[in-house]
RNA sequence: GGGCGCUUAGCUCAGUUGGGAGAGCAUCGGCCUUACAAGCCGGUGGUCGCAGGUUCGAGCCCUGCAGCGCCCA
């Protein structure tokens, strides 16, 4: 190891994780007689690069495959892409259009090579990323949505469902993206505030001249497939027009009025409602309540169609001005208002959707949802945080019918076929020679191809080989934990749920844990226009990946929005070189080739000093509570543990403590204290792999320790227990009153403005147990607090007046400070803490003079409270004493 | 409009069956003490959003209100 003053991670990342990648520490091994711990990952877009997102992902799912790794499970990680439908025929497309060639000149299956061709060239590019995050993934088990075992998983899901009528094909209204030009799901849409108008039409009444009956609409050119008119049944207003008809302004089609509770809102606009079945998802259902006609006016481009009339051939945009116009000068534009409303936009991108009627696959998804409820209702599957479920449920009770399929050419192609004959559908696994209906071979299979988070759904048990019962699927389903952000519940977690109850007969995984979304330190989201992106790559580049992780870890991940700053990222980069730091110490203690084996058993505990007694305890303690939070993925209680054990504890106590051990005489004392400081590197470093895997490695490989059982690696070796040393736990309490009087005296010199280089003496005046301990080591006292006299006193019958003193809980010290110390300031100092103090026992006071108090409370509480009252009472006095002497 | 979440120190957040308001960072003062000045030592700082209620006791439980954010329509 180099031993420079600051931790370098240049060079040492990659080396480490191509040395765990090669001796296939990654991989799982279904053989393996150990319990299985198993995540998949959730896969990203072929065509991604790596953002905070992905890095959220990979740090929290790499910290649980290690820490279980290293706690004795078969772990499986598995890695993977999915092929991301719209997104990649896109770049494809735009890559070909360089070149002046559109898709349809090369012909579907021509293009669908140059789309693997870019895949198999640009594919690997967020993988390659995710190991250089530390990522431990099960590389040989990479998988993407269309290898072919995966396709054969979707195509049987499909043909199942199809057989069971779960999936069918039917002319319904769909969103439809006319820049991408196919249907998307519900979901893929995303509604946006707009400032818009609010057009108030007159629709004239059938038979009675002269009387109008006014629409409002924010869509006026969609007026051109109004097949109705809709009031309110209870509407006096329009009482007498129901059942009877208003003339369709522009294309003088007679129109029915119709009453509709569910469509109405009284309240809004006019009251009076057109209805456009084919371009409007409410008025489709008020359509089919009323037996409307369905007339599509929009074409698949978003322009206006030959049904149209005169506008046929315009943009919609287009079409709403001239239409507007036209009816101004008729005289039947009532008026415009100004208004806000949603418009939907296409998730892809973001082009403004056109809700349209087309012919559409779907999957019925109310008897797949029931069961999905059930097991997230039960706690069979468990979310985390737990208020998820309540917007699981919220969708899935709503569920509408899922539209799966998509215009385009690259994904899992419907495996359906139609006659030309018959007209007959043909469903199957494999091609079919001919019509089953007719026995016509005169068959086309359905161009379109499946939504992508319809083999997305599939992931958790189609990468394991479904429907192949293989022995990864045996024992790594179900997964044991799902990681991902909250933001694809319904797209993606619901799906699942459904999914792998219906196919596998179990659900996909026992444990969902939802992230939050990474913004910037002010919260905003992360954009390429603001420029506030934060690349991980640059980050990794700059501080380590290692940094990164740790930063993260140390966040509320489960919280929705996780501010990330630079500042923070460097924050943490100043405890990776602390450790780094506290090992060359340690190393700059051992003699060359030194071999330091840690057998608890070899030393009787009367060899342990009390430091060393007081930080196996702290690091026994601290052990028990990363068990704990990282059980119960409360990442941030687990690092924060681990840093202030190793910072503050370690660090700051323990190593300064023995210090005069190691530039002492005392051998046996220095070699105990040395095989100590392994132990504590040892298991830190280990405690700390799973946040920050290379810098612990590189470290934990330099120690000069010893095992029966040394492993090749830090990351396959055992993960620390707990327990061997809580039998300290009174001497590190006794301890803890020790730090405490150094503490003390450190605080009296520091507001007394006394030199660090200007000694001082003591006078204690303490409980026995306290003596002994620092009568054993008053060098701790002497280096730490730079004392340079200790003196002890049973009674202290006349303290000098020009002394500092401090009440301690093991007893009084003071502090002789003739001629430098500062009275006025002594005086007010303890002034301020009786201040204090008394608050505090004018509460405790009156709480044990309340009747109701001690009758009422726990018997504990009160007991509590009662010795409560006792210290500070006893401080108090002392402090009291004090300032009366002082003030002589 | 429906649902969900948040509001605690200057900032980011802990606060686990109700019983002495915490951490990290920032800030202030002092230190080149032979691992680390990207460090060490010490200190300052809070009407727990507001108003009620339950209780001997509320940051925590209940009701209402306000502000912010997210999702669905």
């Amino acid at each position: 190891m180099e031993i420079g003053k600051k931790y370098q991670h240049e060079g040492i990342e990659k080396k480490w994780y191509s040395f765990w990648e090669e001796k296939g520490f990654f991989k799982a091994d279904p053989s393996l007689d150990k319990p299985p711990f198993s995540i998949v990952l959730p896969p990203p877009n072929v065509t991604g690069v790596l953002h905070m997102g992905h890095t959220v992902m990979a740090v929290i799912q790499d910290i649980m495959s290690r820490y279980k790794r290293m706690s004795g499970f078969d772990v499986l990680w598995l890695p993977g892409t999915d092929h991301a439908g719209i997104a990649t025929q896109m770049v494809v497309e735009r890559d070909l259009q360089k070149q002046g060639i559109s898709r349809h000149d090369l012909g579907r299956e021509k293009f669908l090579e140059k789309v693997w061709e870019w895949k198999n060239t640009n594919g690997g590019t967020i993988t390659k990323q995710l190991r250089s995050l530390g990522s431990s993934l099960d590389w040989s088990r990479e998988r993407f949505t269309m290898d072919e075992m995966l396709s054969k998983a979707v195509v049987e899901v499909f043909v199942s469902l199809y057989d069971e009528g779960l999936i069918y094909r039917d002319n319904y209204i769909i969103n439809w993206c006319p820049s991408c030009r196919t249907a998307l799901s519900d979901l893929e849409v995303d509604y946006q505030e707009n400032e818009g108008n609010l057009w108030r039409i007159k629709y004239p009444v059938k038979g009675e001249k002269g009387r109008f009956l006014t629409v409002a609409t924010t869509r006026p050119e969609t007026m051109l497939g109004d097949t109705g008119v809709a009031v309110h049944p209870e509407d006096p207003r329009y009482e007498d027009l129901i059942g009877k008809a208003v003339t369709l302004p522009l294309m003088n089609r007679e129109i029915p009025i119709v009453a509709d509770e569910v469509l109405v809102d009284m309240e809004f606009g006019t009251g009076a409602v057109k209805v456009t079945p084919a371009h409007d998802f409410n008025d489709f259902d008020t359509g089919k309540r009323h037996n409307l006609e369905e007339i599509n006016v929009v074409d698949e481009s978003g322009k206006i169609n030959r049904q149209g009339g005169k506008f046929n051939g315009m943009d919609v945009l287009d079409a709403r001005k001239a239409i507007v116009k036209e009816l101004d000068s008729l005289g039947l534009l009532e008026s415009v208002e100004k208004h806000s409303h949603s418009i939907g936009n296409c998730g892809r991108c973001r082009t403004v959707v056109q809700p349209i009627l087309s012919k559409q696959w779907f999957v019925k998804i109310e008897s797949l949802a029931k069961p999905a409820i059930e097991a997230v209702k039960t706690g069979k599957i468990v979310f985390q945080p737990d208020h998820w479920k309540k917007t699981y449920f919220e969708w899935m009770y709503n569920i509408k019918d899922w539209c799966i399929s998509r215009q385009l050419w690259w994904g899992h192609r419907i495996p359906a076929w139609y006659c030309g004959d018959c007209g007959g559908t043909v469903v199957a696994r494999e091609e079919p020679e001919q019509c089953c209906g007719c026995s016509s071979k005169n068959l086309e299979r359905d161009p379109d191809v499946l939504d992508t988070w319809f083999s997305s759904a599939l992931w958790p048990f189609s990468t394991l080989g479904w429907p192949e019962k293989t022995d990864d699927l045996k024992k790594y389903y179900p997964t044991t934990l799902m990681e991902t952000g909250f933001d694809i519940i319904f797209f993606w977690v619901a799906r699942m749920i459904m999914a792998g109850l219906k196919f596998v007969g179990d659900i996909p995984f026992e444990k969902v844990y939802f992230h939050g979304m990474v913004r910037d330190e002010k919260g905003q989201k992360m954009s390429k226009t603001k420029g506030n992106v934060i690349d991980p790559l640059d980050i990794t580049e700059k501080y380590g990946a290692d940094a990164l992780r740790f930063t993260f870890a140390m966040m509320p991940l489960s919280a929705t929005d996780l501010k990330l700053s630079k500042d923070a990222i460097e924050g943490y980069w100043n405890f990776i070189n602390k450790i780094y730091n506290a090992v060359r110490f340690s190393l700059m203690q051992f003699d060359e080739g030194e071999i330091l084996e840690f057998v608890p058993s070899e030393y009787k505990d009367d060899n342990f000093s009390f430091a060393d007694r007081w930080i196996l305890y702290r690091l026994d303690s601290a052990t028990e509570q990363v068990e704990a939070s990282l059980e119960e993925m409360r990442f941030s209680d687990a690092a924060g543990t681990l840093y202030h054990f190793f910072w503050h504890e370690f660090c700051d106590w323990y190593i300064e403590l023995v210090k005069p051990t190691f530039f002492g005489e005392d051998e046996q004392g220095k070699t105990v204290s040395k095989k100590v400081l392994v132990k504590v590197l040892d298991a830190s470093l280990k405690l700390l792999h799973p946040f920050m895997p290379h810098v612990t490695e590189e470290l934990w490989q330099a120690l000069p320790v010893k095992y029966s059982s040394k492993k090749e690696s830090i990351m396959v070796s055992c993960f620390p227990g707990h327990g061997d040393f809580c039998k300290f736990r009174s001497d590190a309490e006794t301890m803890d009153q020790v730090l405490e009087i150094i503490t003390c005296i450190r605080t009296i010199r520091s507001e007394n403005n006394i030199k660090p280089s200007c000694e001082t003496d003591v006078i204690l005046s303490l409980k026995d147990d306290v003596k002994n301990v620092l009568s054993g080591g008053e060098d701790y006292l002497k280096r730490l607090a730079r004392i340079k006299n200790i003196t002890y006193a049973d009674k202290v019958d006349e303290v000098d007046r020009e002394t500092a003193s401090a009440v301690v809980k093991g007893g009084k010290l003071f502090v002789p400070l003739a001629g430098l110390v500062d009275f006025s300031e002594e005086i007010k100092r303890i002034k301020k803490e009786i201040g204090k103090l008394q608050k505090d026992y004018d509460q405790s006071e009156k709480k044990l003079s309340n009747e109701n108090f001690l009758q009422k409370a726990d018997p504990e509480a009160v007991e509590k409270e009662k010795v409560k009252h006792f210290r500070i009472s006893e401080k108090l006095d002392h402090l009291k004493e004090r300032l009366r002497e002082i003030s002589k």
